[in-house]
DNA sequence: TTCTGAATAGTCAAAACTGACTATTAATCG
DNA sequence: CGATTAATAGTCAGTTTTGACTATTCAGAA
């Protein structure tokens, strides 16, 4: 549900046609989601033929002509009550890693320390290219910064763990 | 894949059939991963099929038959290659609570205040519960720790955009 | 003993998602 | 100019996931 949550908020600012939206979302939001192009119009025009949306066939100058998806009222309807639904419950998050630590005492402590200080240099590239993006305006930043707030939490408590297991380590 | 490589760890442990899988992910590990039962037979059966696992029916008294899995060397292979893969990538994470807050500005500061306070009782009720839970032995107490330091970051940004919330609030 | 509800063991049809593809137009470069 | 690459706009067939269901067994209550 999230997802349709998305499309729809992006649609109320501004009628956009599929290609449009999945670009953006691809660009600026991946953050939040990682919505597949064929998945966007699966969810486009299920929202369409549920009465959210309205679909007009446009063509510019002589390029393919394309479905520029716009709110109805339902639509607008079904927004708000996605908005405060997401809003006020929590859901619980897995981490793929986790299934990996569950195992983690089958390795060698050795081996382990490797794996984990490769994993470590990916995920603080990652944070560093996030805290690289420019500031944006609006609710966006407070994405951003709750991205960067579980970032530096994931590379603090892996730096824990790679500090017990040098302990575990003989010599 | 990492659900694969879950089943494939517990199997390593000890033949299972798919019910028990279910069941002790669903009960024990319901923090790391969702897996539907139809989904864990759907895996069960392609890993078969790989010549990941073998499959025998058995029958216990005149309890309905069942199929019991068990890992094959190619299937142990498997196993080795899936828990470094797991350990060395960092995967980012999507929190779909992210998507409310993009759009967080279209509410106005005190309704927005309300649902995240509600969100709030929903998260610490969650931490709590997660605190009590007795210690585990081994690996899966990692991945406990993991969950609380997470869950605790999540609440203490949760609280910044509370207070932030407040201090917008007229009067 | 018979009934009721829970536990066991799984299946099925439908929904959701994705990799790989098509087909057209615009931009660049020698 | 002609050729090559990138961008636009979307589709399709196949994979993965799930809600809802079946059917049997067992434990305890009436």
């Amino acid at each position: 549900m999230d997802r349709k949550l998305l499309l729809l908020g992006l649609l109320r600012r501004q009628e956009m046609h599929g290609y449009q939206l999945h670009e953006f979302i691809d660009r600026n939001l991946a953050l939040c989601t990682d919505l597949k192009k064929p998945t966007a119009y699966y969810l486009l025009d299920k929202m369409a033929a549920d009465g959210w949306l309205t679909t007009e066939t446009e063509q510019e100058g002589n390029r393919p002509p394309r479905r520029v998806y716009g709110l109805t009222p339902a639509g607008e309807q079904a927004f708000q009550r996605l908005l405060r639904e997401n809003l006020a419950h929590y859901a619980p998050v897995n981490f793929p890693g986790d299934i990996g630590l569950a195992f983690l005492e089958w390795l060698d402590p050795g081996e382990a320390l490797g794996l984990l200080q490769e994993q470590r240099v990916a995920l603080e590239a990652h944070l560093q290219e996030m805290r690289a993006v420019p500031t944006h305006q609006g609710s966006l930043q407070l994405v951003f910064s709750h991205q960067i707030r579980h970032l530096q939490a994931e590379l603090d408590w892996l730096d824990e763990v790679i500090a017990r297991l040098r302990q575990e380590l003989p010599q």
